[in-house]
DNA sequence: ACTCACTTGCTTGTTGACAGCAAGTATCTC
DNA sequence: GAGATACTTGCTGTCAACAAGCAAGTGAGT
């Protein structure tokens, strides 16, 4: 026994259920750098298996297909942003919920650019039909849209925003403008200046909705 | 000679011009109908030369690769797009130009439905790394953005939009709205809604742009 | 006007790579 | 140790890409 890491590994035997975690975990993980190097077309099952340390059957066989591994992927990152956003916007209704969710998109893309990516790349592959993970991307929108709802008619029971507002319809274009702008900095981060973006929709929220400004 | 048609196009015979712009419009009018239904990841070279009623390798001659073929699509729709777009706007500047544009993407989404789908497919994959015509989609983008510059700025020389207003930062807020909407209509036509989106937006240009509302 | 060399449009044969599956081996569980 | 679960390997059909060829058009010399 020459290598004790070898022996104590052997020693700690793993549960299935760990074992498949830590393989799961390791082949999203293999999956989000080869999609930001080569995109979702040209990132392969097996290269995703082997960078992960296994075979490169492995992910074929766990995820049962590539829309299967991408939806998966989906599912992860997008609760991984839905909890960053929670976070971000805390306790906040009205308008500081949608200006401070605007703060948290940029903070987000700006701090975990990899994942932010590689969100977006997949949102945008499912747009086209037979997807296979479509389903996953509409709800994460719709519950975004909902959520935006909810903080327009908080702020409006508390007075913040005039009540003629339409709730739904600003929601709509408060999340048209949230996923356009993720797609635009995705495309050409270099040439689409996301702050003065940002700059410019919290400007619009403050004077149009506020009932400060009559 | 029964056919007569035949015997015309026997006795004039086409140009070698003529011969593959026939071919081209044939096979890029079939990728729009095969994307449309497959997506452009199950679409397969073969299918678009066989339904544009040539043999399965045309396609792959005349555009080089997939990716050449979905930059000659993504350049023709475009085309088409901003020239709609420009009727639309005509000699409109300021908010009214605005409004008006957006007025025409909704009216080209209702019109041209499978055109203005394709595009947006299109668009959307071109995000992910490699896509091969991203700089395509790019182009595209930049151009309505330095058109909204243009509007803007005319508005604010005909006094219409108070001289404040930084037409940068509105003219990105603005596209990413606009590619945000085609986007979401995209991806669940059903569960979203465009007009009123459109509506809350046109009521944000006029009240927050405009120097009538100081 | 005819022809022959050349170009361009298009088709068919082939190859390497990939997704997906099925049958196998290794590791854990009781 | 017997069954279950994690994982691997062998295989097949399909596709993009390429190359070699055939057919239709073009144009200069006679």
């Amino acid at each position: 026994m020459p290598n004790e890491l070898q022996a104590s590994a052997t020693t700690t035997p793993l549960t299935q259920a760990e074992r498949s975690a830590i393989s799961d975990r390791a082949m999203l993980d293999a999956a989000i750098e080869l999609v930001l190097e080569n995109g979702t077309e040209k990132t392969t099952l097996a290269m995703i298996g082997e960078k992960a340390g296994y075979s490169r059957g492995l992910a074929t066989y766990r995820f049962g297909s590539k829309s299967g591994l991408y939806d998966a992927l989906c599912k992860a990152i997008g609760r991984s942003w839905l909890e960053h956003l929670k976070r971000g916007v805390a306790g906040k209704v009205g308008i500081d919920a949608m200006c401070a969710a605007l703060d948290t998109v940029y903070q987000w893309v700006s701090e975990s650019p990899r994942e932010a990516r590689v969100l977006q790349i997949l949102h945008s592959g499912s747009a086209s039909p037979g997807s296979g993970y479509r389903e996953t991307s509409v709800g994460i929108y719709r519950r975004q849209q909902s959520d935006v709802v909810g903080w327009i008619q908080a702020g409006q029971r508390a007075g913040q925003i005039k009540s003629d507002v339409d709730a739904g319809a600003v929601a709509a274009e408060y999340v048209a403008y949230t996923s356009g702008i993720s797609y635009l900095w995705l495309l050409s981060a270099e040439t689409f200046d996301f702050e003065s973006a940002n700059r410019a929709m919290k400007h619009y929220l403050r004077t149009a909705l506020s009932t400060d400004n009559p």
